[in-house]
DNA sequence: GATGAATGAGACTTCATTCAT
DNA sequence: AATGAATGAAGTCTCATTCAT
């Protein structure tokens, strides 16, 4: 009887700059200290207000926490969707995938940290079910890009899929807790390096 | 004054056995829910008891997290050390790390997995300086390994030997997350794959 | 200095006719929700307009309370006085009374039912002391007509006067809670009623 | 009774001497100053302890308040109940259940008090249906009392039953806003007196 | 006249911790 | 060893109010 959730009302939709900004803000203190170890006084400082003016442009902590990984994901969804529906081979796709993934970092540092850190316990809750859906089709995506691989005979068909499969994912989004946007090494020189590491190993061969 | 056990060191020798139980049940919540979000209250209801008799047997909250980690860390380096000593090739040596380091997942799961996602923002505080002098010490190790096996042409030398160095220990230690002790492969057993992937490359080699 | 208007008074004489339906507004909303607990967002929610702009209007929410609240209660003296001034005898001034009484709460529902709920709270405040001196002549009068109506016979003696008046008194206010302005009782009838069951009972006569 | 704690540690079974009296100053404050009005520091102060304290007692404000009211309407419907078993003639069940009332009044004057003024906001609320229920309850066996007096001839046909009733209610329940308990008149004493001009009118027979 | 943004005080609540029993 | 009750600091959030535009 009372299912449905009436979003408190224009606090999605009226999105100018100043929103952004803050958002932004609290996605670099949710990344360094953790959602939780975060106060909202402490975001409001770096924005240069109090805390309770925060509450002016958003309803809680939480809808903040909420909207910063909702854009991260739909832009995430955007690049790999426009990947998947290029038709390209499986090692192609996952080269692309995996650059696609370090551009997201670049452009979202923080907001892949928090996913990072908070996902697995944020999913269960109902507000953040959307992170347990993104990740569903996250692990559909690389599998069948994995399994198509190791049956066109480009990726090893001697290891087990799903290992390999946590394996690239780890991999790939660990890296945003230490790279930092405008170092020496260009997110597409990562992706490179990452990829060659990644399906060549690390050791030389005989 | 040893005669005379205060409440500090009455802490550390009363009823061992009870101390480690109740570790155990703190680490595993730590691990599920950080460390921040988890109450002492709700320690102690995993523990069957009130949340202000947990201090009869430590100090604070924190000490419990100190404790967890401290045991972990030491028990690594014993590995390590261990390992070290042996005076094993790099990639031997790179073997036996990450063999041991999947044992040591497999024995602390939880101290491990909290270890993951507390230690950066550990690190800081003055006690837990332990923290980021394991750190280095890891650092210090990887990278001579690493290195060594450059100049001995058994791993690859066009690689950013520091880039390597974090995909390597990030892919091992984020395995934490999702392993599950008593599982379908043995830690040897996963051990084995990873470090196929990592110095083999998941592709097929022509 | 009287040409230059200061803000003090251009909120006396700004547009009337604005003034009385934000009052209006203000006291539907108080009356429905209590004061305290009515947001000055919600007036400005149930006007149209943001919560700031009430302020173009009114110095505070509490003076939106005590205009509404004044303005009621002079209206009602106006109608008891006029009845008090015709030189009626008690059982006709009761009536009368009554009668007024329920026109006010047509008139002025909301602020009735504002002052039955608040008023007792709010009396002890000096701006509000108006309630306790309004409050103070309306026992006088009451208790004079009832204790005139003994002396004459008309009214039992046998009752304890006081408690005979608050019973008059509450009987007949609280009815601005239920009673809706436009439904099918007009207020006379409603009135009628009323005294017909105070001043002589709702059992049968034998 | 008392000396045997059930070790409960569910809020609502575990009730020792401690949660009553806390319980009963808060209704003391609610009724004074009206529920939103009132502070749980405030209620804390009352109660000699600090605010946060009353959380080990209690969830939430909230839940005081709901506590308060739903053992007031027990026990009022206890009461209630017993009066309606009786299998009296309607006159005797009417003054039998304004008796009752003005007992209940006697015993739980804050939460009477609390109910009068909040009810109608509370009822709303899926928390606080117990209220409209009750409210329910409450209407239709005053409605077939007075239905049933008027069929046997005892009350009088001419007059609209719904407005009867509300009289009737309204009537005895205000009575709690200026009661004090201790005074000079039983509630008994008072329930005659309101039997009385409630029955049979405060004019003089002719 | 009204908006958008912010302030500042104070509300409810949480929680690690203490301590007498 | 453990309980029951309380403390005190801090946290999230609310809201009347202000003010430049």
């Amino acid at each position: 009887m009372e299912g449905v959730p009436t979003k408190k009302n224009s606090q999605v939709t009226a999105a100018p700059a100043r929103r952004g900004e803050l958002l932004a803000t609290a996605a670099e203190v949710f990344a360094e200290q953790g959602y939780k170890a975060t106060t909202v006084r402490r975001i409001a400082d770096h924005a240069g207000m109090l805390a309770g003016s925060l509450y002016y442009h958003f309803d809680s902590k939480e809808s903040m926490l909420e909207e910063i990984l909702r854009t991260f994901l739909d832009e995430l969804w955007d690049g790999y969707d426009a990947v998947l529906k290029a038709g390209l081979g499986p090692r192609e796709t996952l080269e692309a995938l995996v650059t696609e993934s370090f551009r997201e970092i670049d452009r979202h540092r923080a907001a892949v940290a928090i996913y990072q850190k908070e996902s697995r316990q944020l999913a269960g809750q109902e507000r953040f079910a959307f992170l347990a859906e993104s990740q569903r089709r996250f692990e559909k995506t690389w599998l069948e890009t994995l399994e198509r691989g190791v049956a066109e005979g480009v990726f090893r068909d001697d290891l087990d899929v799903r290992l390999t499969y946590r394996f690239v994912r780890d991999t790939v989004w660990v890296a945003a807790s230490w790279y930092r946007p405008g170092g020496q090494h260009s997110p597409e020189e990562i992706a490179r390096q990452y990829l060659s590491m990644l399906l060549d190993g690390i050791a030389v061969r005989e």
